[in-house]
DNA sequence: TATGAATGAGAATTCATTCAT
DNA sequence: CATGAATGAATTCTCATTCAT
């Protein structure tokens, strides 16, 4: 298969098919895909993929790593626009915020099971990597929101992101479910559990950052 | 080993002890335990399990059934107790809810697996079971909360309430870390990322309940 | 496949299965077989192996221990016709013995591997219970020979066992080449090493009891 | 890295590094160690082992094949100062031959893995001449001893040196235990086992020696 | 109804060796 | 000659579930 990548650039590229392949199964399975897979996947051999991660947990951290990066990215270019009225900004924010995470739908599902997997095998510098860019992204998203938000006085806006963040998982885990389970919700009884998780997230995020700013 | 459960009573008792014995292992341990490990402890059978359950997952449904009804109780009471204020609603239901959310340990360890477990294996039957008693649940205390929070109109109630579940389930996914993590957070660069999740969790609650009753 | 073995001496029977499945195979392959190739050899599942042996090292230790008790019954009813006098009593056991060590084809490869696989992944109360076989059966012999041979005093007849087995192993080890390398060592430069083992364990065996006797 | 190796003195030197790094590491694990960790450990790459070796077990081989030669290096000036009566000839030759065997600590390892390793991947010609050194060394101290020891005919020598070898390699395999093991030794029905290798070899030796020479 | 013997799917990882550069 | 990227074979053991007794 694939010839040898002796330099940095191919390395790099050959890392990033691996991803792409986790991801695209990932994807396609909604479950962490097996080794071999990601392999074959990737045009490489099974031993190969361990030339590029040290386990597969550190395979499923780097995805993870890819999503929050975009979501941090989609973050800035959602603040820089941010009005200054309070109102306003919670408004614009939990419309803009809701669609940034909508675009990123392997997000929740990874994350969702980050807390299971980083328990096990996990060594520690690939989670120390991991929630180092976590709080960087965090610290300087925080910072530009105290910019745009004088209401918000220092430390707080890292602090309503992270609530934010939860909310969003939290609101995803309760309110995402399998198919046949859906068609169950249209009973009268279970009705009160039949929200979707778009709207329930953009009023929630709203309404958090109005109470946040006021 | 125990004799033939006839009645139902005894059934009833027999079911009850399996699932004491799961509770009671999973506590230990952190981690669902094995079948025979349940059957043991509950001093029965591996294959009796199998006649009182249909499956591991019914057993772990049955668990998180029994620690959201907990929740439940607790919150009539702290509804019952709501000072008609506001500000003085969202003070005291955040740091009795916080309260009672620690008092169940398992409750959001085990929450945390529901996604992964419920996709699997789970009929539809016990599901259908165990959302009815979220939905009853919901609905019940939904209307408590709008009885005592006039500004909340109808449905809103059980809204508020998903949504601080929500921020309660994602603020300990977000926050729990394995121990030897956790001294990793002591660095500096880290530092943004170690909050305890109690005072967290009863910080955003109050700012929730503050944003929706005013 | 099977009928379950709920009795003793089904399960008795089914674990000697297993050991007579692992033994035809090791002779075949002269190489220890993976334990999915006993179980199907034997007519049952891989995971019912592990209902009988908790390793597969537990597996090698049961056959090795089949044929180090073959061995002492061997050398008990040798022991038991040996003659009085010091030379009849070495040629008689010189040529018994190697008798009885070429009737265990397996004994000596097997015990070949026991030192690498012993130091691996055996647990420390099967290997306990091998080691009191050997030294069981060691004291018992060592006590029977100190009968017959009066000019050993108390201990040395387990000391001779010892130094009688170590000779065995050793030689075998050192004269058992592959059917490729025996052709080589007709050239006249390694005739030197081309012996044949019964032969030489016979003569050194001999000598070595000569000289404890006398 | 290694400049290229282009004459014959510095492909000597490189493969002889390669086995210093081998035996080095063999010596601290005691564990035929990964061709890359000798690779690394050598100052060289993983593939340029290959130029030098053919296969993990040529490694293997030349290891054992060093031991052997100081072995006989050591045989010869032990042969060469040996007195001329039976007794004392016997008596020194067990004492320093001893002290040579225990001079020499990954002899006796490696040669009880040789059987494992020969039988599989070794291709003809490094066997031969494993082999033929093997024979050169025997043939020589052979003679050597039948010269100190007109007792001995043609061929009896070499005859006693591999009786004496063979009497080593089994004791040490039958008194090498594992650490854990060792301790459990002290158990009084286990003590029959718990023998010092130095000892035991030093008086199976003098005792096969008297035998051989009176 | 209770038991527990039997089942078998399922997957990560290492490492000797090759060969393109 | 030296390098190191790529390869892929090979195997153990756990544990949820079934079903004969």
């Amino acid at each position: 298969m694939g010839r040898n990548a002796m330099n940095d650039t191919d390395k790099a590229l050959r890392r990033r098919a691996f991803l792409d392949a986790a991801h695209r199964l990932y994807r396609e399975r909604r479950e962490l895909p097996a080794v071999a897979e990601i392999a074959v996947s990737a045009g490489l051999a099974k031993g190969t993929v361990y030339r590029y991660f040290r386990s597969k947990e550190e395979i499923f951290v780097a995805l993870l790593e890819d999503d929050f990066e975009a979501l941090f990215r989609a973050l800035e270019s959602i603040l820089a626009a941010l009005p200054t009225d309070a109102t306003g900004a919670a408004v614009q924010f939990a419309r803009r915020y809701t669609r940034a995470v909508l675009d990123l739908p392997d997000l929740l599902p990874l994350a969702s099971l980050a807390n299971g997997v980083l328990e096990q095998n996990l060594p520690l510098e690939p989670m120390r990597h991991f929630k180092a860019g976590l709080a960087g992204g965090l610290t300087q998203a925080g910072k530009r929101i105290e910019q745009h938000c004088p209401q918000l006085s220092r430390g707080h806006g890292a602090t309503l992101l992270l609530q934010t963040y939860a909310l969003t998982l939290g609101l995803w885990q309760a309110l995402d479910y399998p198919p046949q389970l859906r068609e169950l919700l249209r009973d009268p009884q279970l009705r009160i559990l039949d929200r979707r998780f778009s709207t329930e997230l953009e009023s929630a995020v709203r309404r958090l950052w109005q109470g946040a700013l006021t």
